[in-house]
DNA sequence: AAGCACACCAACCGCCGTAGT
DNA sequence: GACTACGGCGGTTGGTGTGCT
């Protein structure tokens, strides 16, 4: 059944708090706590709903809460976040401390949101707008038609592929993703899609960590972990290739999988002799913005604060590429 | 100066999950 | 299990400020 709205419409007022309801509510909250939101205004002397104060309290008056312009550091742990936790703005406000959901939803939506899609990237998927490949192409691709195929795999190559593609090939496997150990230790990039079918377009691609959409709880570390390079040169992938279409979003990627704590040098794609990812670690260097992103690649832009929206462009245009030095790291990594 | 369009952001709305009865 | 109350969340709205013509 529906729910009675949250206050009455009789006699509580609505819209921008005066000073002299800020102070009532400060001075209630600071006296007494803030436990009982439906009780509060009453007992703190305001007309207005307990939501309303709660909204803000929360967004507005609690004194840790940091207030003036996001600085890079902070812009781009929103996007990486973002990138993995989607909308989450409650989960992504947890990582930002002073910083409340409200306020970095408004930024999302009226900065970041609006450079990426001057960018041509899909600020939901974090990927390129266009569509690369058409459904057909990819079910009737050798890739579809293995018997051996494991979309999961794709996770580590999916700034290659569609992500909407990606989702379904998800969704089409899904049993076997309830299976952690079917994929054996070889043959992992028989499948893959060839070199041949990605070179329709040069538009950069970037992608994240997570399957777009796929929650964070569905992620399985291991879908990642079992994805290596053993069988890449099967491909014949060449390293010019890869940069055509691997500006790997950073988001953290940076790391192996398997070498947590992470690796101190963020600053280019690593691999060692794990071949994996670390997701832990990737979550761990979301959580601690203060790790040099600026530092990321050696081209790197001095941002700041003041930085133009031009020049937060063309960094940001950096943060959703890999850095690839050579062949043999990302055969590594594959 | 006036009118318009756009940007920004505080606040609201409606839904959901959970706990209590 | 059904119902209700409540807190929390994400999406959206609308008021205000700013810049452009």
């Amino acid at each position: 059944m529906g729910r009675a709205p949250c206050c009455d419409k009789n006699g509580l007022k609505k819209g921008p708090w005066t000073q002299e309801e800020d102070e009532k509510l400060i001075d209630y909250i600071q006296k007494n706590g803030y436990g009982n939101w439906r009780t509060l205004p009453k007992n703190a002397g305001l007309q207005r709903c307990g939501k309303s104060c709660r909204l803000r309290w929360t967004n507005y008056l609690r004194p840790d809460i940091k207030r003036g312009r996001f600085s890079f550091e902070e812009e781009e742990t929103i996007i990486q976040l973002h990138s993995i936790l989607g909308n989450k703005w409650s989960a992504i406000a947890a990582r930002l401390p002073g910083r409340t959901d409200n306020e970095i939803k408004n930024y999302w939506n009226t900065h970041i949101r609006k450079r990426l899609l001057r960018m041509g990237i899909d600020p939901v998927t974090h990927t390129p707008r266009l569509d690369l490949l058409d459904l057909s192409t990819i079910l009737n691709s050798s890739l579809y038609n293995s018997s051996q195929m494991n979309f999961s795999r794709l996770i580590g190559v999916q700034n290659l592929v569609n992500p909407q593609l990606l989702r379904l090939a998800n969704l089409l496997s899904s049993s076997q993703l309830q299976n952690q150990d079917f994929l054996p230790q070889n043959n992992h990039m028989q499948s893959l899609v060839p070199p041949c079918q990605l070179q329709n377009t040069d538009i950069p691609t970037c992608t994240t960590l997570e399957t777009p959409n796929v929650p964070l709880s569905q992620f399985r570390p291991s879908d990642v972990t079992n994805f290596n390079s053993q069988n890449c040169q099967q491909n014949e992938w060449k390293s010019n290739q890869i940069e055509d279409y691997a500006p790997i979003s950073n988001y953290g990627c940076d790391y192996v999988y398997g070498s947590d704590p992470p690796p101190s040098d963020t600053s280019t794609f690593q691999s060692n002799s794990s071949n994996n990812f670390s997701f832990q670690s990737v979550l761990s260097n979301i959580s601690s913005p203060s790790s040099s992103p600026t530092q990321l690649h050696s081209n790197s832009i001095q941002i700041t604060s003041n930085s133009t929206e031009e020049e937060k462009e063309s960094y940001c245009s950096n943060l959703f590429k890999f850095d690839i030095p050579d062949m043999l790291d990302v055969n590594e990594f594959m």
